[in-house]
DNA sequence: CCCTCGATCAC
DNA sequence: CCTCATATCGAGGG
């Protein structure tokens, strides 16, 4: 039974929806940022416009760097306006929830959804839907984004990707080889610089490689798991269901320090309110965790962890302000100098996840 | 089977 | 020069 699946990838997201917000942005370079407080500039870009793009900004550049490339241009530098987001995300799933028969929303910016009754199994019958769609968000939110079609979920993905913004890209069955043949093999969803340097390796540059590739090969370098999922995906098989995620499993928050440190004191004294808003956004959400992690990310940028699981599951702001400095020390033992720390809970009870939070659905 | 930890990915 | 948050896998120890 195939079936019509769609990926909807809103452009340059941050950035699209300042621009709506302030019209009098139009036309320059915007950058929206994350600032970690360090210094004046430290901090990177989490996106940014297309007129942006012109000088080479890409998102996770230093802010630093650039403000070097956009020297002597009226480029704007712009903090992060979350709840902004947050509202004009929800707005859209809800529209995109209202036109289709099934949604998976996987971050702030992007969807699956499936119109496989919708479309009765046409292609050009859905493509209209999605132009619908597209229209819609640009009617109601000024917005543009980027639509792909295919049989599934992996097929979708590439294909919103294929062209953008703006773009709509329809992949039939049909036409899944052809079109996904000849990409580079770090197009495929879950294939990153790691795995792209290792097929590299052996040969494999492209998704007709891969699709090719010796199984026992490919068992040897990334497990079982991830080889049967690049096998199947460089085929284009892909028989993931398009449904919303149960619930969350972890919760955690993590802040740059000031200066690096290894005084265990000093560090608390930072991450003090990381443990206040991170009971925080347990409490809100009705969660009791049995683990508690700390992580450190070094001045080299490693990263190391320390958990512990408790005995009974809590909610306690106690329990973290109280095993998190015994993790802390230890951590700092084994590894001297942070430049980064985080908290981290998990292991939420499976009781305490289907009551307020699941109820509030 | 449980716990811990690092690695990887992608937002 | 280098943010922040989440999920998943696999290895190793017990």
């Amino acid at each position: 039974m195939t079936r019509v699946v769609g990926h909807l990838d809103l452009d340059y997201f941050f950035a699209q929806v300042e621009e709506v917000h302030n019209p009098s942005l139009g036309g320059l370079p915007v950058l929206v940022c994350v600032y970690s407080g360090r210094t004046e500039d430290s901090g990177v870009v989490s996106t940014a416009n297309y007129k942006a793009r012109e000088f080479g900004i890409k998102s996770g550049m230093s802010i630093a760097l650039a403000k070097k490339r956009l020297k002597g241009t009226d480029a704007r530098f712009l903090q992060l306006h979350h709840e902004m987001y947050e509202d004009t995300s929800e707005r859209i799933m809800s529209l995109l929830r209202e036109e289709t028969d099934a949604i998976e929303q996987t971050g702030i910016d992007e969807a699956f959804f499936d119109i496989t009754g919708k479309s009765k199994n046409d292609f050009a019958l859905a493509a209209s839907t999605a132009s619908e769609i597209k229209r819609e968000v640009l009617r109601r939110e000024k917005l543009t984004c980027s639509i792909g079609l295919g049989p599934n979920k992996v097929v979708a993905k590439l294909a919103s990707d294929f062209r953008k913004p703006d773009g709509l890209t329809v992949v039939p069955p049909q036409s899944v080889r052809s079109f996904m043949d000849p990409m580079s093999v770090d197009r495929l969803y879950g294939v990153g610089t790691k795995s792209s340097a290792l097929l590299k390796e052996k040969g494999i540059t492209t998704i007709s490689d891969l699709a090719s590739a010796d199984f026992p090969l490919l068992e040897g370098l990334f497990g079982r798991k991830i080889a049967v999922y690049f096998r199947d995906a460089a085929n284009g098989v892909d028989d993931e269901p398009v449904r919303e995620k149960s619930g969350i499993t972890q919760l955690s928050r993590i802040i740059t320090l000031k200066k690096d440190s290894q005084d265990l004191n000093v560090i608390l004294m930072q991450l003090q309110p990381t443990f206040e808003n991170l009971h925080g956004r347990v409490t809100e959400r009705a969660l009791v965790f049995k683990s508690i992690s700390v992580i450190g990310i070094l001045p080299d940028l490693s990263i190391r962890t320390r958990t512990k699981t408790l005995d009974k599951p809590t909610a306690q702001l106690s329990a973290i302000a109280e095993n998190a400095p015994l993790l802390l020390e230890s951590l700092l033992k084994e590894c001297g100098e942070l430049r980064r720390v985080g908290v981290k809970v998990a292991d939420f009870d499976a009781k305490a996840q289907t009551s307020l939070a699941e109820f509030l659905r």
